[in-house]
DNA sequence: GAGCCTATACTTAGTCC
DNA sequence: CGGACTAAGTATAGGCT
């Protein structure tokens, strides 16, 4: 057993690439937080899963893109305004 | 010499935390390339680093947040609307 | 600052339950 | 599925140039 390297493509079998999206999903929002403590600064990081699940992480001035994803996530087309 | 366990609060030091923001943006940001191609997912990812620059990553639906993101850039106030 | 180095800390593939 | 385990792989703090 134990773990070996892998190349970069997409993970033919299914179920391995679910539990691998779970788990580095989780690893990747944990280093968006992390990144934004550590050094002061704003994030926004949204993803969409192969299943259509979204899963989004944002601190301070990118809260207006909650919108967008509600957007996104319905196939609502939309446009950005300049006010 | 060699590496401490860090405290996940701002780092202190100046110098520190712009080599740390350098150092952990990059591997951010390859973790969600990788993501993205290892689990078939879309991703968007904006950091505006303390000082203000900015850095973006994202593939597929996510490309008409490249417009956000000059609005944010230059705080150009904007809504998005329904089409 | 950017780049290299290295020991340590962290992440995660594969497996089992 | 979701969680726990563990060793191999990866990221990075601190140091140096």
């Amino acid at each position: 057993m134990t773990r070996k390297k892998i190349p970069i493509k997409k993970i033919d079998n299914t179920t391995a690439r679910q539990v691998s999206f779970s788990k580095r999903r989780r690893g990747l929002f944990k280093k968006a937080c992390e990144l934004s403590i550590l050094c002061d600064a704003e994030i926004a990081l949204m993803v969409f899963s192969a299943t259509g699940k979204f899963f989004e992480y944002s601190n301070s001035r990118f809260c207006s893109l909650s919108l967008s994803y509600y957007f996104l996530l319905y196939d609502i087309p939309y446009i950005l305004c300049h006010l």
